[in-house]
DNA sequence: CTGAAAGCGCTTACAG
DNA sequence: CTGAAAGCGCTTACAG
């Protein structure tokens, strides 16, 4: 209960406020004898300052916001991972909210509300046109998947196109054209861009594009077992599917596995760790997630030092064919 | 930037702040038009209340923390899921932070400086006297990992000690007593009991322990794959290994392949969805994760509410053996 | 070295 | 229905 404040250690001190505060935060200078009057109060009173009050006159957090659609994806731990080291190196705080809930979500409104200084995004939950009236105010984000140039924001992509164009050139290789693509949702950036990969790398050799062969999914694990089994049912086992990520990959895998099917080549994207682990062991599209960490954040601090200019064109991060037992 | 107040607003509109207070909040009665008035000024000037001075009155966060060793442990994020449900469902707010940086992490001050509620705490880097300190000016807190029952911390646990007792108990039934236990962390209550269980599994079948069986990891893969390899190059290949965790005994599994042996009972701890997935399936002590996060903040808000005694009695919840493709 | 006082941006009785 | 003013808990020039 308690509700202890600078007063009430100043009055046990036998001092004034100023001085209570000057002592408790090393922030002028305060004579042994009541220094030590004053930290033993605090001790005394269990007295812990309310951040509220101090924050109003700094106006400024310290502290950098990663938002995420869910707390806790499997391909953004390593991302939040080199996140976490370099705003820890820089001295600033970290903290994790995700967009469960809507418009009215932890993410929306920490990152309206002025509890951190910066913002690291991925996912789209978080509209373009409030990212950008945040941005609007003065907070530097930084978004990793989406494309958006205006004052204060930077994007920093992986090379979804080519990634998937080079997965289905692969795939092609034999001649043989029949692949399927496992979608991720519609509104999400990195799935347009890897479909475009996609149609492209056929449209290049000269191969249409078939209807049929597209599968909507939505990146989960569940989505690419169902869908496979739902092609299942009808008759069809495809000859080849490129999986928009590799949670679907995985999800189809279990599903072939479960009906003992095999010879079906399939390519996933992101290289997230169970895909190295899962048997047969998933070829996939790789890109460097750490080090995506490590470059948001540091830009995110440029910006914040006004030393980066923004808009800038996104920075592009390549991807690299890794092939293992799938294909 | 900006820095627009409610000053700016109240100015632009030709009213009193009071008055664009209570039209901003809804919260007293004021003309239609002069709301009308009002509401555009905020539009046009892009105001944004400032969470820290609202919350100067208000001297409450309306936010939950969770606080772990580490941003995105794989076991964490389901227990993290049913967390942010209860949260989100009690209309609090919900931030992740980690303890990566020692006594100045993120963890330590947002915890300390009244930035949260309540907090449900996972991991051990965050002291016992620590907590209790916390704890005592009235920030409730459940712990998911320690046995710690002062006023305002609860604890809930995984009945580590029977489900290490019945992996060891399990592994026994051929009567073959060459049973290496990989451990966890020294300091890691869950490996603590782990132990007490596999041994006490031993003792009941007079089985004497035998110190070289005992093999010193940390919970991480590359601890289970390195003490595996380790093992292997003095010639050795036990007949049966009892991990402290799934993590290690998945680094056993990957040893194991690599070197291409067969035929050692293997029984990890946890069930992560890896486990499952990785091939060999892997044999392992289960328990509920997500309802575990359900149940932690359940309690949480109960003890928010002042509902719920404490200091009370450990909750221990109970686990099950999963046999899969290792034993 | 110490203290009185203004001010951070808001809310909320209270008076009109 | 509207406004002047006190106060939330702190920091920080400024004076002494």
């Amino acid at each position: 209960m308690s509700k202890i404040t600078i007063k009430d250690v100043a009055k046990k001190a036998g001092v004034s406020i100023s001085t209570a505060s000057y002592a408790i935060n090393n922030t002028g200078p305060v004579s042994a004898k009541t220094k030590e009057k004053i930290l033993n109060a605090v001790k005394e009173l269990n007295y812990i300052p309310n951040v509220n009050a101090k924050r109003l006159k700094e106006t400024t957090t310290n502290t950098i916001g990663i938002f995420f659609n869910e707390l806790f994806g499997p391909i953004y731990s390593e991302i939040a991972k080199g996140i976490e080291e370099v705003v820890h190196k820089e001295g600033y705080d970290l903290i994790a909210c995700s967009t469960y809930g809507g418009d009215n979500s932890t993410a929306h409104k920490y990152l309206q509300s002025g509890y951190v200084d910066a913002a690291i995004v991925l996912g789209s939950h978080l509209k373009d046109e409030f990212l950008e009236r945040i941005a609007k105010n003065n907070i530097p984000i930084v978004v990793l998947d989406r494309e958006l140039s205006v004052k204060n924001i930077q994007s920093i992509l992986i090379d979804n196109f080519s990634g998937a164009y080079n997965a289905t050139k692969h795939l092609l290789i034999d001649n043989e054209d029949e692949i399927y693509y496992f979608t991720g949702p519609k509104d999400s950036y990195d799935n347009q861009k890897r479909f475009q990969g996609y149609k492209m790398a056929l449209e290049t050799m000269n191969i249409p594009l078939k209807e049929e062969y597209i599968v909507s999914g939505n990146f989960t694990e569940k989505s690419g077992y169902e869908n496979f089994m739902k092609l299942y049912k009808k008759g069809i086992i495809p000859k080849k599917i490129f999986s928009a990520n590799d949670e679907m990959a995985i999800g189809v895998i279990t599903a072939m596995k479960e009906k003992n099917i095999k010879g079906v080549k399939l390519i996933g994207f992101d290289d997230i760790k169970l895909s190295n682990l899962i048997s047969p062991k998933l070829s996939t599209i790789s890109h460097k997630k750490y080090e995506m960490g490590v470059l948001a954040s540091n830009v995110l601090f440029k910006m914040l030092a006004k030393k980066h200019k923004t808009p800038a064109i996104p920075i592009i991060l390549s991807t690299e064919l890794v092939e293992r037992e799938t294909t």
